[in-house]
DNA sequence: ATTTTTGTGGAGTGATTAGTCAATCTTTAA
DNA sequence: TTAAAGATTGACTAATCACTCCACAAAAAT
């Protein structure tokens, strides 16, 4: 019952259908069932609320991945594992996927200080920057094979939403994806 | 002096700038040196000048793609020029670029007819066909390449325009990625 | 028990916006 | 030369929107 949580899920599901522009915070409100005085007593404007949205979703897809890499693992199975997981994670949560892509390509990504975003990356440009050490990966620019594997990512997932594959063919996609672009970087 | 093309190019700065929300349709006719008025004799609603500016930046880009292909060029070398094309492009229209990107994950996506999306990437469709039928690309879905392929473009145009590379380092990188796709998907 | 803080509602407001309209100007066609 | 069609203007409007305000309720702190 917590009431932001229910403002933000409310908001995800309007932003994906109507976009930014085509939805009054009146209409949030309403979805929330919440009255439009909660809404700014919770989130001073809009925009904080649309930057608050955002960094939700990113946490928690940051929690879906951090915290359990197994002893003994290597490099190229971390990386696997948290590269099907994205992948799972975008397929399970549609809406944030969306919203997420449909965010970071408008103005409202500029509100968004260096240092969130630095904290929200941080963990993949370490495994990286480890991969290069131990010669694993080819010694690219982070900033590139980062660039590389998450558009990569959100390709092979558009790809899934759009063509719905069996539960088999898409295991199946969704591995040799994995290897594909392994290859390109390594 | 075509008051329709001022119309559009002044969206498009203001857009790329402030988003769709973010623009009032009198900003726009200002920022053209039209009046409001004229703005709506054009265009019947904001909605309709949204999407007759994807559709005109699409076959500006079309404009530069099509019609030259060398005879006798082989497969290989037909993509890369393309491939080429299409980064040096974006790399010279970064407002073109960053609007369609914001278009296409945006809800406006799905006002543009599917007859629309299928002409404008038809003949590309015809060149992946023919690569496979001659056994050069890895017989995927055509879908699926058409996703990997363009994903990886606009990741490395990400990254060209972030990471502000000097001109040789930029030709290096711009040879280096099309290698990189390229292995991937043959 | 009483005060203070925090959460909640919802009517209200001023500013803004997409879109209209009638009047003028310009071009084209007969 | 005249008429018709199209282009252009900018004031205007009805609707909408982000946000405020104040009253009250619940919880926490004292």
């Amino acid at each position: 019952m917590d009431k932001q949580e229910q403002i933000l899920k409310a908001a995800l599901k309007l932003f994906v259908e109507f976009g930014f522009h085509g939805t009054p915070t009146s209409r949030i409100a309403q979805e929330a069932g919440v009255s439009n005085g909660t809404l700014f007593h919770y989130y001073k404007t809009k925009d904080e609320l649309v930057v608050a949205l955002y960094i939700y979703i990113k946490s928690n897809l940051a929690a879906c991945m951090s915290g359990n890499r197994p002893a003994g693992e290597t490099i190229k199975a971390t990386f696997k594992r948290e590269f099907i997981a994205t992948l799972y994670w975008a397929k399970e949560n549609p809406m944030e996927f969306r919203f997420t892509q449909q965010f970071l390509s408008s103005p409202y990504l500029s509100m968004i200080s260096i240092d969130e975003i630095k904290k929200q990356t941080k963990h993949f440009f370490d495994l990286m920057q480890e991969a290069i050490d131990a010669r694993v990966l080819k010694p690219l620019p982070l900033d590139l094979l980062f660039t590389l594997l998450s558009s990569h990512i959100s390709g092979i997932n558009q790809y899934l939403i759009t063509s719905n594959l069996d539960a088999a063919k898409e295991q199946e996609l969704i591995q040799t994806s994995f290897d594909l672009v392994w290859d390109m970087i390594t």
